[in-house]
Parts: structure tokens; sequence; C-alpha cells
DNA sequence: AGTACCACCTGACGGC
DNA sequence: TGCCGTCAGGTGGTAC
């Protein structure tokens, strides 16, 4: 589940272990995970360079090689990223393994295999070319409120349009929903400006604690605000704020979990 | 421009 | 114990 505050995680993780380091060989697990490149392609292109800066869009992570070339990794349902030495720590289902000169390795797991790692000369193009919305940490206000003007359809699936806002999936979205008390189906061209900006501020919230809280680590359901519904996503859970019953609904094709009582669907 | 549905994929879980 | 159906959800495709 791998959304953005997961990926900026990971980011960071590869930023404090893997940048500068040689790497001598590729080892691609699954060809599946491959995104446009051959095994052979994506070997060449990474052995005996040096990853060097890496770059975040949404939940898309890109690392640049010392020849300028860019890696792309996306994490899909079930992917991270590990560093490891001693082979008996490789994680079960790594399926891109990258060992460097100083005996260590990177792995790229990915169990259900949804997500991919591929070669781009240039991250913006391939931004432009997935058609991804800007980041949701990089939007501002008045530009959230543009991208909300207008729109049809349910406020969740808005949120989890990676064509109009990039990095928010189905737990981040109900989180940011319980927070501005917004039922998931809430027509998003409809919301008042009030509620527009409350969103906002719980966009940037959620997804902010998410990352200082070890999002992308199995303690962050534990580490995250007692106030939030992230730990009760389960059935028969109390909400946090009115000791309710959380819920659950289908909502823009995904599972929504969330409080009746304190996000009241509008007109109902 | 929306929605609805399917496919991809593996593993956990519940029912019987 | 084991078999089977269902579900998890990011993305991408198609049909409506």
């Amino acid at each position: 589940m791998p959304e953005l505050p997961d990926v900026e995680n990971y980011r960071r993780y590869l930023d404090a272990k893997a940048l500068h380091k040689k790497i001598d060989h590729v080892e691609v697990g699954n060809t599946k995970i491959l995104r446009g490149v051959s095994r052979k392609k994506l070997a060449s292109a990474l052995e005996g360079r040096k990853l060097e800066k890496s770059r975040r869009h949404g939940k898309q992570l890109f690392a640049r090689l010392d020849n300028g070339e860019w890696l792309t990794l996306h994490f899909g349902m079930t992917g991270y990223l590990a560093y490891f030495e001693d082979m008996d720590d490789e994680p079960r289902h790594d399926r891109l393994r990258v060992d460097f000169s100083n005996r260590h390795h990177l792995a790229f797991a990915n169990q259900r295999m949804f997500g991919g790692a591929g070669l781009t000369p240039d991250p913006d193009r391939f931004i432009e070319r997935k058609k991804l919305g800007p980041d949701a940490l990089d939007i501002d206000r008045k530009a959230f409120r543009e991208l909300l003007n207008g729109r049809g359809g349910q406020i969740k699936s808005a949120l989890m349009d990676q064509q109009l806002i990039a990095g928010i999936g189905n737990v981040y979205s109900d989180e940011i929903l319980f927070h501005a008390r917004l039922h998931p189906k809430t027509a998003a061209g409809k919301l008042q400006a009030k509620q527009v900006d409350s969103l906002y501020r719980a966009m940037r919230r959620v997804l902010e604690t998410a990352i200082d809280r070890g999002a992308g680590t199995e303690e962050v359901t534990r580490r995250v605000p007692k106030s939030w519904l992230l730990p009760h996503r389960k059935d028969g859970a109390r909400c946090p704020r009115c000791a309710g019953k959380v819920a659950t609904m289908k909502a823009a094709g995904r599972t929504a979990y969330y409080c009746p009582s304190c996000q009241k669907q509008p007109g109902k």
C-alpha cells in the first residue's frame, strides 16, 4: 500500500543507504517487474555505476545514476526496499537486487508484483507521459482549490486520481477525509470554500505526519497520533473521535473506512 | 469526464 | 486437515 508517505520514507532510506556506492551486479529475480526494459538492459545500465541522487513524485521514485540516466521504481501494493549485507537477510520477495562493491545489497521487494522498475532519461518526461498530476505535497492551497473546482464525481475518487493529484491512495484518502470530516462520497465540485481549505490542511497534515511517524514501516500503525483512523481499519473498530462504530463502504472501487457519525454525507 | 468492471498477482483468512 | 472462494489495492485497459 505504498502511498506518498511510504514512498517518501523509502526515498530517504535509499538516500541514507544506497547512494555513492559502486554497483557490481544486478540480479533480476522476476522479469514481471521490469517496465519497458529487458533484464540485460537494466543490468548493463546499472552495473559499474553509482546512484547519486533521488527524487519522488507522488508514488513514483527515481534514482539518478552517475551517467545521468534514472532508475524508476514503483512499489505497487506490496513493494519496499531493504538494504542488507548477509544474504540470509534477503527479503522473501526480492525481485530486483543491486549488489554493491561494499558487499551490501539493496533489494526491491515486491510480493504481488504490481510495482515495477525501469529506466528513463528524464523524470519530468516520465511524469508527463504518465500524465501524473502535481505531487500532493508540492501543491499550494490555491492550486488545490482550482483542481477541485468544476470536478465531477466523489471526493474520494478525486483524491485518489493520480492524474489530478499524485501520491494519495486508498488508506490515506480515508485518513484525510476522516480528518476533514467529509463523507467519501461527497461531490468533489460542490464543496464550500471552507471545506476545501480544511481538506487541504488535512491532506498536508496527514501526509507530513505519516512521513514523520514512519510510514512504510510496520510500526506506523502504533506511532500515528491517537486521533487517527489508521489503526482502526478493521471490522468492529471504534471511531477514535466519537467512539461510534467505524463502517466500510465501496467508494471509487475500493473499500473505504469512515465514521458514519463524524463524516455525514450532505443531504442525507 | 465520470463510472463500472476486469486483469494482473500472491497470500491470508474464513467457511465447511 | 485441506480445499475453495474472497479479499486486499495500484495501475491500466475497455466499454458505456
